[in-house]
RNA sequence: GGCCCCAUGGACUAGUGGUUAGGUCACCACCCUUUCAAGGUGGUAGCACGGGUUCAAAUCCCGUUGGGGUCACCA
């Protein structure tokens, strides 16, 4: 009973199911994934569910989904089970009251019936007085060094008037920890609220259901958000009415928006799932979030890390302490780092559905059987894999690839065609259907050869070619464009652009 | 407002008394080049301010300023 942590390290991930993971929470997991299994510990995700008016249908799915996407894997939890359970807090009421009755009895805690509009009006008086607002200790009784007789008290217990638990915070002692991020913190316990532990309608407090949870799982580390730092000397009362050795802590600096504040909606994506739904990896993801806030240090100049390197490296001593702006401008750098190193069987496997969904939606004049080969989708990722921000651009970015062009970009014509060009290029397409070899080698050899004589520069026909091919005026090698797409495809194109687009 | 935390270029950061303050993203220029990317080279830009301590401070101390968090029967 005695709570003093073994030597195994455990951490937690403790959300309320509200919604959508936040890449707040994302970091926070990860972090607290990293530690534990860069010490050969365990990680808890636990489900702190007391509220229950903010509780959303199906949210500890959504979030528990999300981290395994990511590939932030629990040990224990509602889903993957442990010896520590239920890992809910709602199906742990039981526990939360008899702690609560130990408290009462310890005289630690004691029956508060101020009324929502007695807290608000006292709560409205002391900031207009410059007063940090707390609570007033109306209910405070006698023997606990207030002034509510116990008589009236027991009085109210008896009618059944509705009530709240409240902790009893000592006077004017110093409340003292070592953050494992940032260092020695004091309190002065006057600053400290007698805060709510049971509310009335008996669902225990975060504060209290956490601390409770936290010794019984046998949690060796908090960590967690900066939000949380300010209700610290709470926690480390509750710990010390208890009689526990609390765990060790460290406070995340917090992530933030453009203009400094914590990191919110409002500002743009802020989900875990909005930025997959983009097409962003988990990789990448892992990758960027685990870099805001943490470097390997010593000089150390790398940028890309796996999940399994993270797993490594990561210290919390190397956990800074100011908090950073999430700027997506380095996630897009990094999604491109990834899709430059992954290999081209995984893009194809990933991508051939959404192929095969657009195959499916529209008619294409080429052969889909081609189309959807392994071969062929592996030429086409070569190709675009250095031009591409994301996965799925494969296919949308890379249209012309699978699909003949409808329109031809205005500027880019506009820019490229002279008043021979057409001429020019009916007679190239006559030599080029007369090519055997349609090697990008050759193309390129008869299209220089073709030109020489003419006295045009190469140009003069790459770019008309490139339009007419693929309706855009940028993209991959031209003559390695060519080859991919095929003679067939390619004068079909051509012969077809010629008429639409000529003057 | 009280309490707490924080402070290196636009963003992420290295740096723990002696460095021309380093790297990445972004930006700019040049090179490469049929385009777009990618790549290469170079560049713009920073220790919030003021006092100390010290032979010597981005680094230590104090103050100021600035930013943030938190003050719920929300987590």
């Amino acid at each position: 009973m005695q709570g003093t942590p073994g030597q195994r390290v455990r951490t937690r991930f403790a959300p309320s199911p509200t919604g959508h993971l936040h890449v707040g929470g994302l970091r926070t997991a990860l972090y607290n994934y990293l530690y534990a299994k860069s010490m050969g510990g365990d990680f808890i995700v636990r489900i702190e569910d007391t509220d229950q008016s903010r509780k959303v249908e199906g949210a500890e799915q959504s979030l528990l989904n999300t981290l395994e996407v990511t590939g932030i894997v629990p040990d224990e939890s509602f889903i993957h089970g442990g010896n520590f359970g239920p890992y809910v807090q709602s199906e742990r009421l039981g526990i939360y009251s008899k702690y609560c009755e130990q408290l009462l009895e310890q005289k630690q805690a004691y029956y508060c019936f101020s009324s929502a509009e007695e807290l608000e009006e006292n709560r409205k008086l002391q900031m207009k007085q410059g007063m940090q607002p707390k609570y007033d200790r109306t209910w405070l009784p006698e023997e606990m060094g207030g002034n509510m007789p116990e008589s009236e008290i027991r009085r109210k217990r008896e009618e059944g008037a509705p009530f709240v638990v409240r902790m009893r915070v000592p006077d004017y002692i110093s409340i003292m920890f070592d953050d494992m991020v940032r260092g020695p913190i004091e309190f002065d316990s006057a600053t400290v609220d007698d805060q709510v532990l049971m509310k009335s309608d008996g669902f225990p407090t975060y504060h209290f259901a956490s601390v409770i949870d936290d010794h019984l799982m046998e949690i060796s580390h908090v960590i967690r958000g900066e939000e949380w730092l300010s209700s610290m000397p709470k926690h480390i009362l509750l710990y010390e009415f208890f009689g526990w050795e609390p765990p060790k802590v460290a406070h995340l600096p917090l992530l933030l928006n453009p203009d400094r504040s914590k990191l919110s909606k409002r500002q743009g994506d802020v989900a875990a799932e909005d930025f997959i739904n983009k097409g962003y990896s988990p990789e990448a993801i892992i990758n960027f979030v685990a870099l805001l806030g943490w470097n390997e240090g010593e000089g150390c100049e790398r940028e890309v890390y796996s999940l399994d390197e993270l797993k490594e490296k990561f210290t919390l001593r190397r956990v800074g302490k100011a908090g950073s702006v999430f700027n997506v401008e380095k996630l897009g750098w990094l999604e491109k780092q990834y899709i430059k190193a992954r290999p081209a069987s995984e893009i194809i496997s990933a991508i051939k559905p959404l192929l095969q969904e657009e195959l499916a939606k529209k008619e294409t004049g080429m052969d889909v059987d081609r189309l959807v080969s392994d071969d062929y989708l592996g030429q086409v990722i070569e190709l675009m894999r250095e031009r591409v921000n994301f996965e799925h651009e494969f296919i949308s970015f890379s249209r012309y690839f699978y699909f003949d062009p409808e329109e031809f970009d205005e500027k880019a014509v506009e820019k490229r065609w002279a008043d021979d060009t057409n001429e020019v290029l009916g007679e190239f397409i006559d030599v080029l259907e007369n090519t055997a070899d349609f090697s990008a080698d050759n193309i390129e050899a008869t299209l220089k050869a073709f030109v020489a004589p003419r006295e045009k520069k190469p140009a003069f026909l790459i770019h008309p070619l490139r339009i007419l091919t693929s309706g855009v005026g940028f993209g991959p090698s031209l003559y390695h464009m060519l080859e991919v797409l095929g003679k067939e495809t390619v004068i079909r194109r051509l012969r077809k652009g010629i008429e639409v687009v000529g003057k």
